[in-house]
DNA sequence: TGTACATCAGTGAACGCGCGTTCACTGATGTAC
DNA sequence: TGTACATCAGTGAACGCGCGTTCACTGATGTAC
């Protein structure tokens, strides 16, 4: 089929596991998350369809349950793998154990328009509040180690840290809402300058 | 018809305008927002059926269209009627013209236990960073003057408002996503303790 | 090493279902006389 | 004040459509001999 030798030609030649072996349907379920991992931070979570997914990796719907229970299960793992790669992100971004570091890099302008690829937690604050117990356990564990982040660049300062992360979540949410990019960047800015002040007065 | 003298039954007696005038309509239109307003916050902007809605309220999915042009028409209003409303509650909180009452107010177990009635901004904040040009500039126009309120209690200061604000949507959003009761109070807690020290130090 | 066959990843037609929307109809409203 | 009639708010059957899910099938894989 002319389909088939499309797809087929897609795939790197000289590979020697095509289309159909074990190596490649466990590359193809990691391509799967992948992709939801970030349409979920881009379009939420109910944006998510099983057809339209398949599309985007190359397969067909009918092979998704070959690969995940059902939807929901699907949209459970691709949280988890969004909610990991966006706390990777911010772990790099604190190499230097410097909170003006993580936070000159949470609140860029650069994470503000990569939805797709940052922090899950202020992609999808307002959806997860309103999802079922799994959704909002998932999420409860990254805030939890993002706070405790925050907290080890402000020596263990537990409400100095909820306010950061707070404040963080909060103004990189409402920089994506407010359209204006001048009023936007204004945001992000302020509320940065702001908690750069706060490290260096904890460390003086 | 049964349906129909049930229906009847539920209107006040001696109430002169009845299921089909005029005022009626109004009246029914304005419950269908009112309704729409709330369980957009519950649930989300994509949670809303036309169905279900009119249900709720007592009629029957046909009648919809004479109210409104589309289930999206329909939720542009429903998104603007739930900010105003959440602004008119901070506002009135605010009435004493000192944050601290503010954000005591914002910051309570009440208004996180109150979703369908509290402050559309942290309820559906990552929703709208994702909505259309509309929905967004709605928000944004509420968000500027939910800033703007914050700054007439410090004195003007911008930097110190956006933050402020920037904290409470990000602390009160999160307090809804944590499951355990415990820890949803203290992070609301640590940013009320906090903002109400900034409010201390900017008028001491 | 080469051949035969069981396995199984992926395909695509088909299904039921819920949704937004339309429309012919009903019966209360409220106006014209 | 009372009657006849046009208006129109609300009803509920019907529609197309997209979605999640199932399943008989295809053909590559990789194992047994």
């Amino acid at each position: 089929m002319q389909e088939n030798d499309a797809y087929h030609a897609d795939v790197k030649p000289g590979d020697s596991t095509m289309g159909h072996s074990q190596t490649e349907k466990a590359r193809n379920r990691e391509r799967i998350l992948a992709e939801a991992s970030q349409q979920v931070r881009r379009d939420g979570l109910e944006s998510v369809g099983v057809g339209a997914l398949m599309k985007s990796v190359g397969l067909t719907h009918g092979g998704f349950y070959g690969h995940f229970e059902s939807r929901s299960a699907l949209l459970a793992e691709a949280l988890q793998r969004a909610l990991q790669e966006g706390e990777a992100n911010a772990q790099a971004s604190a190499a230097s154990g410097r909170l003006s570091d993580m936070v000159r890099s949470y609140l860029s302008r650069t994470h503000r328009d990569a939805r797709d690829s940052g922090c899950a937690v202020a992609a999808l604050v307002s959806d997860v509040a309103r999802a079922d117990d799994d959704a909002r356990s998932i999420m409860t564990r990254h805030v939890e180690s993002f706070i405790a982040a925050v907290a080890k660049t402000l020596d263990g300062d537990e409400e100095r840290a909820v306010v950061a992360v707070s404040a963080m979540v909060g103004a990189l949410a409402l920089s994506r809402v407010v359209a204006d990019p001048a009023r936007s960047n204004a945001i992000l800015k302020l509320v940065r300058d702001h908690l750069i002040a706060l490290d260096s007065a904890g460390a003086p």
